[in-house]
DNA sequence: TTCTTCCTCTATGTATACACAGGTTTGGGC
DNA sequence: GCCCAAACCTGTGTATACATAGAGGAAGAA
């Protein structure tokens, strides 16, 4: 694989996974001595960083990780209520409503019994992510997906704060199969309203995380 | 200024501004000899172009402008509707109403009387930005109005299509100030409507000029 | 003791040399 | 005359050398 690739798949989830934590400082020597390529790549890793937003330019001191504030998580939501909003509606109007019902079916079921150990979890995900899935191959609008995309890496770094609430996870699964249902239905209307209700839901969830770790952290 | 972000600014806007067709293949070398810079920048310029979707991967070839089709701008369209109207309905909620009302009425006086020269539509194109500017500052939610940003580049791409159209213009000039007049009545609801109403004229008047192209030059 | 200035060090910006891959063209053989 | 193979050429990928700017520290003067 590509050097240059590879640096930034690795820097990439090194923030994700919180394993560089936001503000920390990446020089370009310093990263291409850990990861052992020369800094060209790196240089190529850091501009695609930049502009994932997953950075920010630090004057003087070269990059940081981008800071994850309640704040930036409200304005992270502001957007995905509009973007999943759009694609509810598109899906359910052009959507395969036997592929939809299926997915409804089996969230449902997820829904009264999620099951308590880690394979349960995984399972919940994997089918919350084909959900997902589908509804991007229904829309069928570049534009929107590729928004929707770039929008779930700073998803996904957020979510961890609030992955392992069992609670959430059953409301979550109920709330995700009420939108395969509305746009199985193919009711647009329907479909934006449900995703609106789960993404509130989402968010009250993730600031209740940030808050929570912020007092064992102050 | 960098040689880099130089190198970028020319090649973005030679691609805007349609010097550089759809389709056209850019290689590293050609564009480093033309803009007078060395390789380095020309990667990082063509990194960022690639980021923004502006060129494309030609497997073998290296980059190629990308495409513009109706299918695209539909795309586009499509994601504008959803980030434009949570836009105004968030600048309906927080927005200075005083300001709105303020541009509502220039742009109505300028829907009533367009003028015809020149310098008429640029007052015209100059107050449209004030006005998205406004809503941008309004909203204050930086991950919606990024995705606004990135968006307006591939849009001033295609608008330059149907600029021109006088008609087009005064209906324009009309709907905006709507939007204006309705997200300084603090009315959301109405906002979103607005805005829609609008993207939808302005989506079928560049649709138009591309089909007309299209027969053009066929 | 503190402020200012200069020096140094470390960071990034740029150029260029070299490696390598893929496509095309040309030459030889059938 | 056609087909196959090899070499070349053009393109990107990577490393490294050098220039330069900015920040931080040390030293001298007030």
């Amino acid at each position: 694989m590509r050097a240059g690739e590879r640096a930034h798949r690795l820097l990439h989830e090194d923030i994700v996974e919180w394993r560089l934590a936001p503000g920390t400082v990446l020089s370009e020597v310093e990263q291409a001595a850990r990861l052992g390529v020369s800094r060209t790549p790196v240089r190529e890793a850091f501009s695609r960083l930049l502009s994932e937003g997953l950075v920010e330019p630090q004057p003087g001191r070269g990059l940081a990780v981008s800071p994850v504030s309640a704040e930036s998580v409200r304005a992270m939501f502001e957007l995905r209520m509009a973007l999943d909003a759009q694609a509810a509606g598109l899906a359910a109007q052009r959507g395969d409503a036997g592929l939809f019902a299926e997915l409804a079916r089996r969230l449902e079921a997820m829904a009264e019994d999620p099951g308590q150990d880690d394979d349960d979890r995984h399972a919940y995900y994997a089918l919350a992510d084909r959900l997902d899935a589908a509804l991007d191959a229904a829309v069928a609008s570049s534009y929107l997906v590729q928004a929707q995309r770039s929008l779930r890496v700073h998803l996904s770094r957020v979510r961890r704060l609030s992955k392992g609430d069992e609670r959430r996870l059953r409301g979550a699964a109920a709330e995700h199969a009420q939108i395969a249902r509305a746009v199985a239905a193919g009711d647009p209307e329907l479909a934006r309203a449900c995703t609106r209700v789960h993404l509130s839901n989402s968010m009250a969830a993730i600031l209740a995380a940030i808050s929570t770790t912020r007092e064992e952290h102050p």
